[in-house]
DNA sequence: ACTCTTTTTCAGCTTCATTTCAGCCTTGCC
DNA sequence: GGCAAGGCTGAAATGAAGCTGAAAAAGAGT
C-alpha cells in the first residue's frame, strides 16, 4: 500500500511517515503543494494525505486538481483549521475524510484503514497454503488459475477452511451444509469431497482434503 | 440513490429524511437498531446513516454485523458522542465517516456526496471489458455500436456492473430494482437478463451475464 | 382512440447441480 | 489370508433452476 503525504511542516510529515512505515505502509513525503500535485496525479498511490495550508498551492486546490484529472485516489485532509466552512469546502473539493490537527495517532490509523478498506476491493477470502476461496464470487484461486464452485461445493469448502486444522466430522458438515433435518446421507459429503479434490487438483493447489478414518476430514497442505 | 437512516429519535430521523428527499434521494427511516440491521443487510442501499446510541442494538454493533455479512454499503455514523475513543471505535467497526451532532446540514450533504462519489454516484459511466454503460443516457456502448436500455434494463445492468466480480443474488436484484416490498418474482429478473443478453450481443460486447445456479448472476468478460 | 414501448405473465423446454447407487478400493483386525 | 467397515468413484437418474418466445397488460406519446 503506497501512501503519499503532502505537508509543508517537515517534522510533522516525517513523523507521519515514521508512524505509517511502522505499520507496513510504503510512504513518500512531499513538502510543497505544487510538487505534491504532480506526484498525486500519477495515480500510483492508494491514498493521499494532504495538509490544507501550504505555500504555493493549498490542499483544496490540490484536491480539486487531482479530481479534475479523473484521478480517484482517496484523499484524507489533515489540517489545523477546524472550522465548519473548511470541512465543507474540503469535502466538496474532493476529499474523502477531514481530520483536524492535533490528531490522535490511533484515530489517524483508523481513518486510513477505513479509507483503504474501501479501496482494497473488499475481496473477502479464506486462504490456506497457496490457495484462496473468494467468498464474493465462490471461486477457488491458486496463482493464475481458478475454478468456480457450485453452491454446495462452496459451502463444504468454506466449512473445511473455517475448521482449519481441526477435524470436521461428516455428520457436522452434513448438518451445517444440508441442514440437520434434511435426509441427506454421509455419502453426499464423500461425493462432494471428491468433487472438491478434483477441482483443487485442477488448479494446482497444495491443499489436500484428507480423510481421517471414523472421525471426518481435515485439510493439509503439501510441502511446508 | 437509496439511503437508509437508522435513528431512534424520530423527529431527527424524519428531518434528515426531508432534507435528503429534497435533494432527490430515495430515503427510508427505521427507528430501532434490530430492525435496522435487517434492512441494512439487504444490500440494496447506497448509503447507511446510523445513530450510535439506540436501544436494542447500537450503531457499533450494527456496523459490525453489516460488515460481517460482507455487505460493503458505505456507512456514515451520526452521533452525539464526540469523544475520541468513540470515533476510533466507530471507524474500526466499519464506518466510513463519523459526524458529531449537532451537525450542519451542508456538512452532512458534503459528507454524503463524498461517500457516494466513491460509490460510482458521481462518475458518468461504468465500464467492463469493451463495453460502457452511460449513466446519463441509459445507453450501452461498445466501440461504434450502442443500444438504449429501458429503465428496468438499465437498473439491472447497473447493479450487475457495480457488483463487479461478485455474484448478485436474484433476490437482491429484485429488492434493489423492483423494491423489497413489490410483488415481483424472480422470473422478472430472468426475463430482463434475457433482454440484456440480447442487447449486449447485438452491439458485440464481450461481457457475458452468467447464471450461477442457486446463487445468482455474475458478469464475465470473454477473451482475457 | 390509436400506436408504440415497456413491463408482466405464463407455459413449455433445457440444463446441470445434486442425488442415488452399485461396485471397488483401503485399512486394520483376526 | 480372509473379512468387515469405512471410504471412494463413475455413471445414471432426478428435479429444481434457469431460459425463452409469445402474448397480455400497462403506460406514454400523439
Amino acid at each position: 500500500m503506497k501512501i503519499l503525504v503532502i505537508e509543508d511542516e517537515k517534522p510533522l510529515a516525517d513523523s507521519i511517515r515514521a508512524l505509517l512505515e511502522k505499520r507496513g505502509f510504503d510512504v513518500e513525503c512531499i513538502y510543497d503543494g505544487v510538487n505534491g500535485a504532480e506526484y498525486a496525479q500519477l495515480g500510483i498511490y492508494d491514498l493521499l494525505i494532504l495538509d490544507v495550508m501550504m505555500p504555493g498551492m493549498d490542499g483544496f486546490q490540490l484536491a480539486k486538481s487531482v479530481r479534475a484529472r479523473r484521478c480517484a485516489t482517496p484523499i484524507l485532509m489533515l489540517t489545523a483549521r477546524s472550522g465548519l466552512e473548511d470541512r465543507i469546502q474540503g469535502l466538496n473539493a474532493g476529499a474523502d475524510y477531514y481530520l483536524t490537527k492535533p490528531f490522535d495517532t490511533r484515530e489517524l490509523l483508523a481513518c486510513i484503514n477505513a479509507l483503504l478498506r474501501r479501496q482494497g476491493g473488499q475481496v473477502d477470502e479464506l486462504t490456506l497454503g497457496n490457495t484462496a476461496l473468494e467468498l464474493g464470487s465462490c471461486t477457488l484461486v491458486c496463482g493464475a488459475q481458478s475454478v468456480r464452485l457450485s453452491a454446495k461445493e462452496f459451502d463444504v469448502m468454506r466449512f473445511l477452511l473455517q475448521a482449519r486444522d481441526s477435524i470436521s466430522p461428516k455428520e457436522t458438515i452434513l448438518a451445517k451444509v444440508w441442514g440437520y433435518d434434511s435426509n441427506a446421507v454421509e455419502n453426499h459429503v464423500e461425493v462432494y469431497v471428491g468433487f472438491l479434490r478434483k477441482k483443487l487438483h485442477s488448479i494446482g493447489s497444495n491443499i489436500r482434503i484428507e480423510a481421517v478414518r471414523r472421525l471426518g476430514y481435515r485439510l493439509e497442505t503439501d510441502g511446508g
